[in-house]
DNA sequence: TAGGATACCCACCTTTAGGTAAGAATTGGG
DNA sequence: CCCAATTCTTACCTAAAGGTGGGTATCCTA
């Protein structure tokens, strides 16, 4: 019994670093699909407040996972885009999502009974 | 440009519901290799408070992902285990997980450099 | 009868994630 | 000269997540 097992040998630890965050998936999600500017996002993701959409913006940047290109326009313009490595893990999210279109309901039947 | 998109098409969300938690995924994945009791549990995952781990392990089975058996002998004992649905939660994570093992130092890299 | 092992339960506290609302920089147009 | 549009920025606050340290129940064994 009780093999030994090391926790790290998990791996999900450095992802839900990177992707943890109430917006993160979704916005990794949506600039996957296409670039988009920050005004777009905002609108795309209504309940999002503006703090936390840069915020989560520069940390995805920050971790390589989307690109930030500003456009030296009047009125300005910044666009928003997934790297290689973001849509790589837009990839290894999508087994996931998969998962919740299929036992989202399930789970929220189970929840409303509690 | 600009299709319009439905932010709950991502389909993350109740995903995200279901294994947000500091050490669900690591439950989770702990719990799919064997079955474990508290005690193991506790022991694996050392970093864990007592109180987050029922916490944790009461909310999983709430939502279907483990069941829990209750021996009673003495000393008392009681044994998790993955559900079918908590078996399919780990199967569609196992991408992500290797996303991990992948770019975690690449991505803990990045992050030191600041 | 005291102590040990196991699996909890609880009250309290700290930390952190996220929200609100206001304001600032840019620069072209009226 | 003032205003508008866009992308932030900042100070402040709330709520939720998680941690700490103690306590409880059970029954077996010494």
């Amino acid at each position: 019994m009780g093999k030994k097992v090391k926790p790290e040998s998990c791996g999900l630890g450095p992802a839900f670093e990177v992707i943890a965050g109430k917006w993160k998936g979704l916005l990794l999600w949506l600039l996957h699909l296409q670039p988009r500017r920050f005004g777009e996002l905002k609108r795309l993701v209504p309940d999002v407040s503006e703090k936390m959409l840069i915020q989560h913006l520069r940390e995805m940047e920050a971790d390589g996972l989307i690109r930030r290109e500003v456009f030296h326009e009047m009125p300005p313009r910044v666009e928003y885009s997934a790297t290689e490595l973001g849509i790589s893990l837009d990839n290894a999210l999508e087994p996931l999502a998969n998962w919740g279109k299929k036992h989202g309901a399930e789970i929220a039947a189970r929840r409303s009974e509690a």
